[in-house]
RNA sequence: GCACCCAUAGCUCAGCUGGAUAGAGUGUUGCCCUCCGAAGGCAAAGGUCACUGGUUCGAAUCCAGUUGGGUGCGCCA
């Protein structure tokens, strides 16, 4: 598999190495305008600096290279020293018919795949999950398929929050208000009763009230800090209802998940790090890395000594806490031990965290422990942050109540938004009632992710539901409306006994089609490289745009002769293969009709 | 107080190695369904790229400073 515009910039580098300078002068990008042709090179610009010779002439040196070249059908120097690349029809023919045989329509896999974890959405025990979790979910998901897509290795792991204070308060807060519960009893050994004594609602009411509570009454947090250290330790009762925690938690997270067409192979806790962390600080120790500070025991892990508001100096970043003065481990000694294990279960050459930005301190500070403690090399260890979710007033995002939204109203608001949309065009109302709500939920979830999906992840974004809610213009169920028309159309084609046929000659849209679909391997190269997903999902959209404006103008099934209906045919099943793999890698499910 | 991030059209956002007249969507104003699905297409209007200075033939992009906003700063995760 080739590309034009890769093609170009390899014989442009030659072209430039000719001249003594840096091939990478010979990079191309799609020309942004019609009548600048379809490529535009600007490396002579660049390049007349470095030897002292006027851009135009090496421009012209450049295009009189090309000139002999079957596949360009025009070059010229323009400006100061652009140069304008038009391809040939036939080579813009040969390549769409590559694309349109090739499975993987024109993208490219890795020569050295990789191992790689990433650690997505961070679900937590008593905590349904929130719009704020929406994010951490989707581009976690997105970066997964994109990865495995291009030939990676990849786990993607949940990263259950079961552990640590949280579970104390609850232990501590159930406490308070069911007391005579086996669990407490102590010295008990169990066996303890199957049926958990509370449900996910419970938790969520316990939870809250509990972490305010510590926050202002001190007994009630050191009654936390102890069952935490207790929990750790390995007090049965403790661990009997802590199961209990995790088994009314995830089936209704799970079930959210499930909405969203995410999928984990790894479904593992931090709990499941806990067992390797004596043996972890034994060998921190062991090192020398383990100091005792404030009755706590930490990592440094800072390069420099910075002046602090209270006139004394501290390091530049904060020591990893490993060991509370309580004796418990902490978020950071539980992440540590998680690269251990991971290390140990995959040998992975990548751990990929997509967790909110806030945390991006936490992240450097665990990964320069885990590199001093020689777990993994620091560059293997990558967090990809993400901004906060706002509301329109700049704030964070709060409903008109005060609340947080919970993702599953979220969902089920855009399905039946989805579902009013389809009864009020009145589309499809002989098909079976299940085809119709699985049509709006996939409509639904299309808009939801696509909404968040086409944003550059670092930064921060207003959350708008309205955004959400809508279904024109640069919206997911553009993407599905694209995709369903050509699916509409390829079925009309084969019940008419019409065949796909050898590609003939071009019209203006169909040429921009052409190299919007060369364009695939860029875009998602890009977003592997930059782990930004925006970038694929920004070449979708170009890709249903550049289709939707060639529908408009070429009439397919109705082309004037049958050799234009085949050539149309075989570009708008290129298209189709394309836009439904970009979908799949964005986690997005495209229905057959709607 | 220190550190990091951000500032682009009325609104929400793109802008890849510095390159030609800064792009989308939405909203506003027009036009297009006797013809493959109008959740669509075509077009117009709309910007001192926060501000100042610097580097450069050339800066939204790189550097410095200013203003405005966000986030973080050891015993929550």
């Amino acid at each position: 598999m080739t590309h034009l515009a890769q093609d170009l910039a390899h014989k442009l580098a030659c072209a430039f190495e000719g001249l003594g300078l840096d091939p990478a002068l010979g990079a191309v990008s799609r020309a942004q305008k019609a009548e600048f042709g379809h490529f535009q090179c600007n490396g002579a610009l660049a390049g007349a600096k470095a030897i002292g010779k006027n851009p135009r002439e090496i421009a012209a040196t450049l295009a009189s290279s090309l000139a002999t070249d079957s596949d360009i059908a025009l070059c010229e120097v323009a400006g100061p020293g652009f140069l304008n690349i038009t391809f040939s029809d036939a080579a813009l023919v040969r390549q769409a018919t590559q694309i349109a045989v090739d499975p993987r329509a024109g993208a490219l896999i890795l020569a050295q795949p990789r191992k790689i974890i990433v650690d997505y959405a961070g679900p937590n025990v008593a905590k349904s999950m929130h719009v704020g979790h929406l994010r951490a979910t989707i581009i976690g998901d997105a970066i997964k398929r994109i990865y495995r897509f291009r030939g990676d290795t990849v786990w993607g792991d949940a990263h259950f929050g079961d552990w640590g204070f949280q579970m104390g308060l609850l232990i501590a807060a159930l406490a308070d208000e069911q007391p005579d519960l086996p669990y407490f009893a102590e010295g008990a050994e169990g066996p303890f009763p199957n049926q958990s004594p509370v449900d996910l609602s419970d938790l969520e009411r316990i939870y809250p009230m509990a972490a305010a509570l510590a926050k202002t009454d001190t007994g009630m947090r050191e009654r936390a800090r102890k069952a935490t250290a207790e929990l750790q330790a390995g007090r049965a009762g403790y661990r009997a209802l802590w199961q209990c925690f995790v088994s009314v938690s995830q089936p209704t997270l799970e079930r959210e998940f499930k909405a969203l067409g995410v999928t984990f192979d790894l479904w593992l806790g931090e709990s499941d790090a806990d067992p390797l962390i004596p043996a972890m600080i034994a060998d921190l120790e062991a090192k020398g890395l383990l100091q005792d500070d404030q009755g706590a025991r930490v990592v440094f892990v800072h390069d420099k000594m910075v002046p602090k508001k209270d006139g004394s100096e501290g390091p530049n970043v904060p020591p990893l806490l490993v060991v509370s003065s309580e004796g418990s481990a902490m978020y950071g000694t539980t992440d540590l031990a998680t690269i251990i294990d991971r290390k140990k279960r995959f040998d992975p050459d990548l751990i990929i965290y997509c967790v909110d930005q806030r945390q991006a301190e936490h992240f450097e500070t665990v990964f320069r422990a885990a590199a001093k403690a020689g777990y993994m090399p620091r560059e293997a260890l990558d967090h990809i942050g993400f901004g906060t979710m706002n509301g329109t007033d700049g704030k964070p995002f709060k409903t008109r109540e005060g609340g947080v939204l919970k993702l599953h109203d979220l969902i089920t608001q855009v399905r039946e938004k989805a579902q009013a949309k389809i009864d009020e065009a009145g589309v499809g109302l002989e098909w079976p009632a299940s085809e119709r709500s699985d049509i709006a939920h996939k409509v639904g979830v299309a808009a939801l992710k696509f909404a968040d999906l086409q944003n550059f992840r670092g930064t921060s974004y207003v959350f708008d539901l309205d955004r959400f809610l809508s279904f024109e213009g640069k919206t997911g169920p553009y993407l599905l409306y694209a995709a369903v028309r050509i699916k509409s159309i390829l079925r009309k084609a084969l019940e008419a006994g019409h065949r796909l046929g050898p590609m003939t000659t071009l019209e203006p849209s169909e040429r921009d089609l052409i190299l919007t679909l060369d364009g695939f391997e860029h875009a998602l190269r890009g977003a592997y490289d930059k782990r930004a997903p925006h970038i694929l999902a920004d070449h979708a959209y170009s890709l249903a745009g550049a289709f939707s404006s060639f529908y408009a103008i070429c009439p397919i099934l109705g082309a004037e002769t049958s050799v234009l209906r085949g050539s149309r045919l075989t570009l708008a099943q290129a298209t189709l293969k394309q836009l439904l793999i970009a979908l799949e890698l964005l986690g997005i499910e495209t229905p057959d009709r709607m």
